[in-house]
DNA sequence: GGAACGATTGAT
DNA sequence: TCAATCGTTCCT
């Protein structure tokens, strides 16, 4: 396990989208430590009417624009989070949502934070990742890729093995059919089939 | 100032 | 299939 640097993000964001597959996502709070896998993301870029950054820059997606490697959190559907990790170069409005994890460590954890005790559903979706993480919005604009952030990730050593699926995204009303969420072949944990 | 909408979730 | 619930964005 290596933590990631900068340039992991500074590429593609549908490269990132891609290479953040496989990888782990730590957040430490007062009340433990919980870790996820990635396996489902979702790239946003700056000439797709489905990013939020389509019509350019507003005080909510001020990060997307800033430097790669940091937390862009949105509040949505007056009750939710979702975690997106910004990408490309500054002053270009991209970035990839985290979808889905699969459960690693502090299971326990989020089991509480999440009130249910079905491990495929503790973190099978971008708003219950962030509740079984302890993520808040105070995290927005986070450096990712700094030694002492609160929220980090990790690359495992190991050689990659599996398919990765790209497909249509879920959600959105507009651009619908560009292939851009990406998920690990055969995970239990993805947010939707 | 006002209104419509949404990168969701959980219950029915 | 549908309600919950409210900040953001855009229109007037």
């Amino acid at each position: 396990m290596k933590p990631l640097s900068k340039s992991f993000f500074k590429k593609s964001t549908n490269e990132v989208a891609k290479n953040l597959l496989g990888c782990y996502l730590v957040s430490k709070s007062k009340e433990g430590t919980t870790i996820g896998k990635i396996i489902e993301t979702e790239s946003y870029l700056y000439n797709d009417p489905a990013s939020h950054s389509f019509n350019g820059k507003t005080i909510r997606n001020e990060a997307m624009f800033g430097l790669p490697g940091r937390a862009y959190i949105y509040f949505t559907y007056g009750m939710y989070f979702c975690f997106n990790v910004t990408t490309n170069k500054k002053g270009i409005g991209e970035a990839v949502l985290i979808r889905a994890l699969e459960p690693i460590k502090g299971i326990n954890l989020m089991k509480k934070r999440r009130n249910t005790d079905n491990l495929h559903q503790l973190c099978s979706g971008p708003a219950k990742l962030v509740i079984a993480l302890g993520i808040k919005k105070e995290d927005y604009g986070l450096d990712l890729t700094k030694e002492n952030s609160r929220v980090k990730i990790f690359s495992q050593i190991k050689e990659k093995k599996f398919e990765i699926i790209e497909t249509k995204r879920i959600g959105i009303s507009k651009g619908k059919e560009l292939p851009h969420r990406f998920y690990i072949k055969g995970s239990k944990f993805i947010s939707r089939k």
